[in-house]
DNA sequence: ATATTTTCTGCAAACGTTTTCAAGGTTTAA
DNA sequence: TTAAACCTTGAAAACGTTTGCAGAAAATAT
């Protein structure tokens, strides 16, 4: 059961093959003009084969594939499905399909990356830069790609003095951080912890920054024991966490790099004994929807990753439409979000 | 800045494009012999120019994109996530590249599924084929597929009946909740509520039959208040629980859908001035990773999606490679994980 | 030395489109 | 009546591979 191709309509409809590309192709309008008949009759030998022009050989023959490459760091953290979710919405919209890549071990990924794009699977690619950082090789490769002028959007929170020279999603939390910082300071929290728990350390800067910034404004110490790095995961977290809580002087408030993290930090605090807000506030990043619900309700920044996905797809097919077009840099701000899990420090 | 082709590392080499193609692919073995000679001189011009053979054309040529398709119901289900990851793994494992789509607004889907195999964009399916009860179209669309001998792997919850031909992977919670009910009775509960807030009813039907002949076999009323319907997001599940808590004579336990919404059930229950699971037990389904460090812990039952997507991509890469074989069904256990969220029923 | 096998390599066709350009036909203008 | 203009369609090349088959060269057997 062979799919009907184009020159299976074109007998049919009793017209040459490349007819029946213009009118499949709507050519009809301006350029190529095409006479209603014909067009009619090559309309109704489609529905009758049912024909759908088959996407491989258009992308070989008309060099892209209507597809995109989109790589998150963590599959597990609800901001970057919403950032997905975001992607997605703009892309099928636009005729697009996406390609999904959860970050892969470090070493593959930028191999990966470079099969994919030089293999000319797909048209543009979207991705948080973190890995860069760290490899030598992403870095070859993007470079290479740039060159090869293959459009390239980053979601990036802050820019850290890098600049790689592409269109950029900028949404950093260090006005969030300083703002919630001064917030429990003026609450009297003296002790201010922070799990930093991240897969990539540079992508969490912006607000670890902030924070030491904060306490500098403040006039307060910056104690390295109340900063604790542990993995991405609600288990590290949990620990870091639990840590920080057994220390001889404890802190009054914790700030979580993501509402994912703060999650188990909340369920830390209970098995001591403890309760959130009244001996211990927390505070985490992104809200995620969860985290309206949780018990108690999460302070928290809010990045919408929805509308950085839209946007993000949206620099994308700008720059697929005009390649030459200047760098762009959106920058989507962040919200403070108080809700249960801040308040007073204790006596 | 053109990409090198196959042409090119021919000439360089100074061996025919044929003989490229069979150094690249490594017919070298057992078909067509090629000297190490040529084989050397080959992969050294391969090396030389940064060739990758260009994917758009292999898929023309050889017909197959190396890509399958996967759909999921609810992108921000964390156990759907699950599944994907485990999907990934598998697929990259053996080079395949996955295209994924969230399930679209109901029409649109079909008609997706239906272009995106048509146009041999992908070589296969992944699917919760959960829209498939819905629409009359979607039926027609699989049918047709089936009949062009496209690889379609089912992910579903219980058969209800219903059989699509299809290879399948199976995990319901029949029995899980069979389990729990049993377990909850036995604790004293005799007014059992469901919330049942689901994007596609079918999909949870195998824990809603099971809810029913439980409360039979116990000789307890099936009482239709206290088994509500709502939509699949957090706020639908909040209000769902709320009216459910409010009723006159309210229950003393409550199964969710899922873990998701057990998360705004237990919110629901604190606002209401109650806890659980002193007043109300709550369960959920799916054990997502946050299940276990929400305040009460949440007790569940395990379907481990990561496995589910591993052994899908499974049955998918053994059906490519043999369009023969009879048809699969993988079923996969569902454990039952009791924490802190249920307890004995109140006095 | 010729015939036969073995070893290696390349010709040519095919995959299903899109796109450039020219040819055939018809109408309008001179 | 013929030239110019226009409208409509098709021929052919190209995109970059893979693959069946045949041909050339070298090695072995007669």
């Amino acid at each position: 059961m062979k799919r009907p191709t184009q020159a299976d309509v074109a007998r049919l409809a009793g017209v040459s093959r490349v007819t029946v590309s213009h009118v499949v192709n709507n050519r009809t309008g301006g350029r190529v003009p095409i006479s209603e008949e014909t067009r009619q009759r090559v309309m109704d030998a489609v529905a009758k084969l049912d024909y759908v022009p088959d996407a491989r050989a258009q992308a070989l023959r008309s060099g892209n594939t209507k597809t995109i490459g989109l790589v998150i760091p963590d599959i597990h953290n609800p901001h970057f499905w919403e950032v997905v979710d975001g992607v997605e919405q703009e892309a099928s919209a636009a005729g697009y399909h996406i390609l999904l890549s959860s970050i892969p071990p470090e070493n593959r990924l930028a191999e990966d990356i470079f099969k994919n794009l030089s293999n000319r699977r797909i048209d543009g690619l979207i991705m948080v830069p973190s890995f860069i950082y760290h490899s030598e090789e992403a870095q070859k490769t993007l470079a290479n790609l740039l060159e090869r002028r293959v459009p390239i959007v980053g979601v990036m929170a802050g820019l850290d003095g890098v600049d790689f020279n592409i269109d950029l999603v900028i949404s950093d939390y260090r006005e969030a951080t300083l703002e919630v910082m001064q917030h429990l300071i003026s609450l009297g929290h003296r002790r201010i912890g922070f799990i930093y728990g991240i897969a990539v350390p540079e992508l969490g800067n912006d607000r670890l920054v902030a924070y030491r910034e904060s306490l500098e404004a403040a006039d307060l110490p910056i104690d390295p024991n109340l900063i604790v790095e542990c993995g991405p995961t609600l288990e590290d977290s949990y620990h870091a966490a639990r840590k920080l809580l057994e220390l001889p002087s404890r802190p009054t408030a914790l700030l979580a790099i993501n509402d994912l993290l703060a999650v188990s930090v909340l369920r830390a605090i209970r098995d001591l004994g403890l309760n959130a807000p009244e001996d211990i506030s927390v505070f985490g990043y992104d809200d995620i929807p969860i985290a309206n619900y949780l018990v108690p309700r999460l302070s928290t920044a809010s990045k919408d990753g929805r509308k950085m996905g839209r946007e993000s797809m949206g620099l994308l097919l700008a720059r697929l439409k005009e390649p030459d077009r200047p760098r762009q840099r959106v920058r989507l701000p962040a919200r403070l979000i108080l809700r249960e899990s801040t308040g007073p420090a204790p006596d």
